[in-house]
DNA sequence: GTTGACTCTCACGTAACGGCAGGCAGGAGC
DNA sequence: GCTCCTGCCTGCCGTTACGTGAGAGTCAAC
């Protein structure tokens, strides 16, 4: 019924450490001593360091903590409310980068230029109305800028090597079952989608079907990579997009 | 084409103490000074500042983007690969905190006592099987516990008699409406549905219909919240998940 | 020539601990 | 009774990425 530091620290899953932190702010102070000045823990302390952890896990400062914890008028749905509102943010934003870097992880891939305000749309610090002109003239296309992207796009050699290989292969049986008249939900073709995706998945990130639809409606959506498959082939890129979406559709 | 500390600053949407700050780590050090010292950023400190704020929103940690800045042979993909999985990681786990509160909520609602287990599960920090038997005893279901978990289920006293009363007006209205003959997928009980999803959405959180459904499923496979419902009017529980999921089909 | 806004360099403060040092405490084995 | 080992104690400094002044110099305007 009575527990060590290192007992409860054990149990819990935090160190040593942290129970005397949580003792010396107050927000955790075992309910006695030994005569020996050793923490005993009882388990109505375990059980508010279940609550301690819960809200820290939740995002909560210590501090906070000891104010939700240690107020009896306090409301506690309140709180929750509050923490999913904070989360709900949070989560949004986090996917938001997710979809960032993978259009990065494409265009690098492509390597096609990212424009300044495309880097930076994703962390929106910036009041466009104020400052959209002057980032135009400053972020703009200098030779600098150039080179620096340039640089900042290049792959390990080797790796890129084999990556190029692969596409392009890639690129000649997609091209070519297209030319054959192919319709893009034919197996064959859908195949190919389905290579397509693989090969994102090892070369750069694991992507799912969702993901790779996602991904195929940008290519028609942002007119530099619809430019980058008809460069290819004339109607790659609707071609691609409709191959992928049957595949996504027959995997499902 | 020059700028001074609190120009950089108000741009790039940071504080002039964080210009200062990487200019003393060598992160970020203008191009040159004024004779009375004052730092003086050009086109290219601020592309730096650019690609150093991109790397910190991702999350790594300043002294890693200097790293990564700096060496001309390090591959940039290889970082978007692995702070891809990263955010992947760390966007899975906030999806599951927002699905645990969202549960949480629900249980609060209902006055539905959660099992410690259920309070520790999103943060996975134990070993089950080495202190599943202990946890029994230790968080079991003493009175203190329940008495605890009783405050912690309490709301402000008027938001959760109104929050009742709606409530048990609702309640009443689709008893009625399933007594009558109903099918769960007429308009009525569908209406009868949204009214459900617009109270969470106005009392809890932003409720969508994919979490309402996903609620529902909740209302059928976890027997505490059907007993819940099964207890208001037997049958209640599969007739509200049916209208439930037939007014987020209509709605979609 | 003076005001007010801006800048400089120390330099300490913050949150939530990590990680030592130096020193007791307590049980096992001899 | 002595030693050994492990665990516990209390300081106290270190960490990250800055915040927040203090005190002093600088710049452009009125």
């Amino acid at each position: 019924m009575a527990y060590t530091v290192g007992q409860v620290a054990k149990v819990a899953g935090v160190t040593v450490r942290t129970l005397h932190h949580y003792d010396e702010i107050g927000l955790l102070s075992p309910s006695g001593r030994t005569s020996a000045g050793y923490r005993r823990y009882d388990d109505a302390d375990l059980q508010r360091l279940q609550l301690v952890l819960y809200y820290r896990e939740l995002g909560f400062p210590l501090e906070e903590i000891t104010a939700i914890i240690d107020d009896p008028a306090a409301d506690p749905a309140a709180h929750l409310r509050r923490q999913h509102e904070l989360l709900t943010v949070r989560l949004k934003r986090l996917q938001e980068m997710v979809t960032a870097i993978e259009f990065a992880m494409e265009a690098s891939k492509m390597n096609i230029q990212l424009t300044p305000e495309e880097r930076f749309e994703v962390f929106g610090d910036f009041s466009p109305e104020e400052h959209e002109a002057e980032a135009e003239q400053r972020w703009g296309d200098t030779d600098a800028y150039r080179e620096s992207n340039r640089r900042a796009s290049r792959y390990g050699k080797d790796d890129w090597l084999r990556i190029k290989a692969e596409n392009e292969d890639w690129g000649r049986r997609i091209v070519a079952l297209m030319a054959s008249g192919a319709s893009a939900d034919s197996p064959e073709v859908m195949e190919l989608a389905e290579e397509h995706r693989q090969l994102i998945s090892r070369w750069f990130y694991e992507c799912s079907y969702e993901m790779q639809t996602g991904l195929a409606d940008m290519y028609l959506a942002d007119e530099r990579f619809t430019a980058y498959y008809e460069n290819i082939a004339v109607g790659l890129a609707a071609y691609l997009h409709e191959a992928i979406h049957a595949n996504a559709i027959s995997r499902a």
